[in-house]
RNA sequence: GGGGAGAUUCCCGAGCGGUCAAAGGGAGCAGACUGUAAAUCUGCCGGCUUCGCCUUCGGAGGUUCGAAUCCUCCUCUCCCCA
């Protein structure tokens, strides 16, 4: 039922920043061969946010091929820390969540989390079912098997500290908490973004502590978001959910450079290392236009969580609007809400309509030779539409309404 | 407990008491170009029917003809000493 070491192995490293230590996972594998048990994959999700983006996916993408090669993921929901609040982000404080948006949450991760895993070998669990459970004495237990040096060697937790910015007791145990999660689970294996090696780490050596055979840690890279500056995060505007409609996600693929387009391919697309080797090269070599690549990138990916054909769609409807210069086929209409005169001015009227957001911003882009209306270029910034049947209004190459 | 430093527009980060809606960078938006919503270049980037007006610089007061800039108190953050 299980595939050679080796084969698994190749299988696993592809994308992986680290695996520590790849010889143990080794003895890992060879060992559920031999007893035929599969291995327990964990990894840890955040109940706050639960509009999965593609950087997300990365870890759930090789958390399914564990699940391919028969393995069982552990999909682990941090609803305790969600539900203490978690500080870290400096300028807002995360309000604590209840239980209801927690277990809310829950159930819209699960939706969206098996567009990728496979239900039958996966097993949600929440960590607030045995950390709930610790009594003061325990925690002291637990934070007695650390040393607040060992926690000042966090990449993030040693810069903020010499950069004087604070650091809350209560992040220490963070790590250990994550850490008890895996002596909870008993996990072989953990799964998690390179930022999150630490915590990983930090549940290899409570294991150990607790008597167990340490868990086996798998980073993966953070996907750049679509800036191509910052990870992909909602809180930095520059993700593509995975729950976002056909074209968006489309276009929001189309949107990224042409590096960054690379790393999405070996990070999120279903080719195999060496189709996306070539893919690189003859990018290089021009015998690949960058553009083809990335329509393809992105149909792949548009398709995963929705269709072939509607990434087809997708596809079709971009090359209309941005080569052709065509409509898209839906265009949201907005009634007016006329006053006497039957006029309005069309700043007004387009941040009524929710196109922008002031009229301000309409005038500034009527300045800049943005706005037309039915094809004609306004150039008047005091331009009023009257009241004359449905006016098509186009702002900049992407925003369309129709105004009646 | 004592002594310092700081809180600025989406983010980072400048800011002589007037010329500050506030430098610069990033993000974002637009235009040109193009091979795409890539790259590059240029412009815009608080609000208001806008050659003017209104609201912003942690909060509340105060000094001034005039304050993001000075004073007082408050809130929060950081550092050093104990």
């Amino acid at each position: 039922m299980f595939k050679p070491v080796e084969e698994q192995i190749s299988v696993i490293r592809r994308g992986a920043v680290e695996i520590l230590i790849e010889d143990e996972l080794k003895k890992k594998l060879q060992k559920s061969i031999e007893t035929k048990t599969p291995l327990r994959v964990k990894a840890g999700f955040d109940p706050t946010a639960p509009d999965l983006h593609l950087g997300h996916t990365v870890l759930l993408h090789k958390l399914r091929q564990f699940q391919s090669l028969g393995h069982t993921v552990l999909f682990l929901i941090g609803d305790f820390t969600g539900r203490i609040g978690d500080p870290t982000g400096k300028s807002e404080t995360r309000p604590p969540l209840t239980e209801e948006q927690v277990k809310d949450n829950a159930k819209t991760y699960q939706q969206q989390v098996f567009k990728i895993l496979d239900l039958e070998k996966t097993e949600v669990v929440f960590n607030s079912e045995w950390l709930n459970k610790l009594t003061p004495q325990d925690v002291i237990e637990l934070t007695a098997k650390h040393t607040v040096a060992r926690m000042l060697e966090r990449d993030d937790f040693a810069k903020r500290y010499s950069a004087g910015q604070g650091i809350s007791i209560h992040e220490f145990l963070y790590p250990l908490f994550q850490g008890y999660d895996s002596v909870a689970l008993k996990a072989d294996v953990e799964l998690g973004g390179n930022d999150q090696k630490f915590n990983l780490l930090v549940g290899r050596d409570l294991m150990r502590s607790y008597g167990q055979t340490p868990q086996v840690v798998l980073t993966m890279p953070l996907l750049e978001g679509t800036d191509g500056v910052q990870k992909m995060s909602k809180s930095y505007g520059n993700y593509i959910g995975i729950d976002e409609p056909p074209k968006e996600i489309f276009g929001k693929i189309m949107s990224i450079s042409d590096d960054l387009m690379l790393t999405y391919y070996e990070l999120l697309s279903d080719k195999t290392n060496e189709e996306v080797k070539k893919l690189t090269e003859d990018i290089k070599s021009g015998a690949l236009h960058p553009k083809t690549a990335k329509v393809n990138l992105a149909k792949e990916i548009v398709a995963r969580f929705h269709s072939v054909k509607e990434a087809e769609a997708a596809s079709t409807e971009f090359e209309n609007i941005f080569k052709k210069k065509d409509l898209p086929d839906d265009i949201a209409l907005y009634k007016i809400d006329w006053d006497e005169t039957e006029k309005v001015w069309l700043p007004k009227a387009l941040c009524d309509a929710g196109v922008i957001s002031s009229s301000s911003e309409g005038r500034r882009l009527i300045k800049q030779g943005a706005v037309s209306v039915d094809g004609e270029k306004v150039s008047d910034q005091d331009f009023k539409l009257a009241k004359n049947g449905e006016k098509l209004v186009k702002v900049g190459k992407r925003r369309f309404i129709k105004l009646v």
